[in-house]
DNA sequence: TTAATCATGCCAGTAGTTGTCATGTTTATT
DNA sequence: AATAAACATGACAACTACTGGCATGATTAA
């Protein structure tokens, strides 16, 4: 076997051992202890963060992490991972943002002239517009790392009326619109509630957990499941699927006729209401709603509320 | 040297050069052409895919795009690129989608079961909620090109009145809940107007572009001068500074006093505020609006049609 | 036909690697 | 204090691998 594959394989070897003699590797790979000494050099050199103790029960100790075997990637590979993490620019707390900047330290080094134009050319060109870098988790990390060792925390939340203390079981993590929601279960009120991660004002403590709850997809789907469902028929102009389509809540729900005109006619849950009725009031006469008399409720008494607020004065 | 380092040298000099002989390999390195022949075999049988012509003007060409030296990443290093990709989880169409495949396939096989675990357990862990994997995008990888490679399109585009074409210089694209949107001189409007990629229809030609235009960049932040200065103040109940904190485009905006209530005091662009005037709607007596007349006005119409369009009758 | 090119084999000289032995140093254990 | 276990390093001979040169062939364009 040849030096270079035989150097390798001990890379692996003892970056995932961390803690070894010469002796051991020496018998794993049957070569003698002064060529282990050799090795251990070349990979020292090599960069590999290693130190060695003296005297008896000394050994030598890798400080890095578990290194990976080198791995050859082609440069439109290297640009898609730039094409990644441009993705994450735009969250101002990131679980690897160490990680990710000695990754792209690694990656670019490495990348002729001209590709690095290509990397820099398409930050300008393209990007991941998410609103509100300006909102600070702190604890994003500290609450996934719970999340993944199947911890309990007691925690300090601002809630609507005000900090008060949690004690939850956190199910995971997820970023949307930029910012970091978790679903945790509330031991105090024994169920599932969502957190916002920028809200926690800070871990009390934590603790083992035994219990054992849903997992993060698990928790997803379930909550698409209808709670109390409700039927939902609105009538809509050529203008109106065209906003409708562009909603997120909406989109699968609407059907186009053939003159371009649609409607929506379908089965949701009563609790989507309040959100949906905004959307409605924003379509004003683009959007017609038939049903629910709920849905029409809602707007008409906002709608009152609103003049009430706003009498006519000119 | 040693062998090994002169192969890699040799690799990024024959992947960067594409089609060579080995004469010049050997001129470059200052090695003989038998070893040169060596050195080709062992790259292909790395992996390389090289072939060779024979015969007079003949030579080796190699196949695939440039490759990168080796690079050893740490496993958590590994690990936050898995997270990068996690984020691109939800968009449907993406220019990169083969390389993010087989740059995944290429760390998940050198990782130790161990941490492929971890990456596994990452996943249900952690998301990045994007709505919409329903649209799709399919043409996005050829605007994308013809943004980086400067050029002007004719295309059909589905606007509000139907099936338009249009002439134009696409300035970039940006992903923004879920949807691409591309900014783009419109050269018979003369101006940039933004369009939306999954509304391209086709993609009738391309010409190269002479004109200079601003930059994805320098777009964004020519958005957010204000063209028509106009002074917004709202007072906030708490519960309004709670829900205006959430809001991407008010939170940088709202000033809390000490008993937690706030107000908005600040100039924006007129032509936001139908866009605002929503968020004001929805949040009623939590935010009083003061100034500007016309924002109330429009609030007020709206909240009228509501009314005029669902009259009373319980 | 000739020149340019890859492909491959052989061989001798050179360069690099390995194992063995020897000697030191450091440190924990007895 | 002696001993054992570990790293550190040097010397050297045996072994292995690499290199360049030369030869031979095959393929192709001029």
């Amino acid at each position: 076997m040849s030096k270079a594959k035989r150097l390798l394989d001990i890379l692996v070897f003892v970056s995932a051992k961390k803690k070894f003699t010469a002796q051991e590797v020496a018998d794993e790979f049957n070569i003698s202890i002064r060529t282990v000494h050799r090795y251990i050099l070349d990979l020292s050199d090599m960069g590999l963060p290693i130190y060695a103790e003296q005297g008896r029960n000394g050994g030598y100790t890798v400080l890095s992490s578990r290194l990976l075997p080198p791995i050859l990637f082609t440069e439109d590979e290297a640009v898609s991972i730039f094409f990644a993490f441009q993705s994450l620019h735009y969250y101002r707390d990131l679980p690897f943002n160490t990680e990710i900047k000695s990754v792209s330290q690694k990656l670019y080094s490495s990348l002729q002239e001209e590709a690095k134009q290509k990397v820099d050319k398409l930050q300008s060109y393209i990007a991941f517009w998410n609103p509100k870098r300006a909102i600070e988790t702190p604890l994003l990390k500290a609450v996934l790392e719970a999340a993944i060792e199947n911890k309990n925390l007691h925690i300090h939340y601002e809630s609507k009326s005000g900090t008060t203390t949690k004690h939850i079981h956190p199910i995971g993590a997820y970023a949307h619109d930029g910012l970091w929601y978790m679903p945790a279960f509330d031991f105090t009120k024994q169920k599932i509630l969502l957190f916002r991660v920028d809200r926690i004002i800070s871990i009390i403590e934590s603790e083992e957990n035994q219990e054992v709850f849903v997992n993060l997809q698990e928790w997803f789907s379930s909550e698409y499941e209808l709670k109390q469902p409700i039927h939902l028929n609105v009538l809509l102009s050529r203008e109106g699927v065209r906003q409708c389509k562009s909603d997120p809540n909406l989109e699968d729900l609407v059907t186009i006729k053939e003159d371009g005109t649609g409607f929506i006619d379908a089965i949701i849950d009563k609790g989507e209401l309040n959100f949906i009725s905004s959307i409605f009031y924003r379509l004003g006469m683009h959007a017609q709603i038939v049903e629910p008399k709920e849905l029409i409720n809602i707007i008409r008494q906002q709608a009152k509320g609103i003049l009430s607020m706003y009498p006519e004065n000119d």
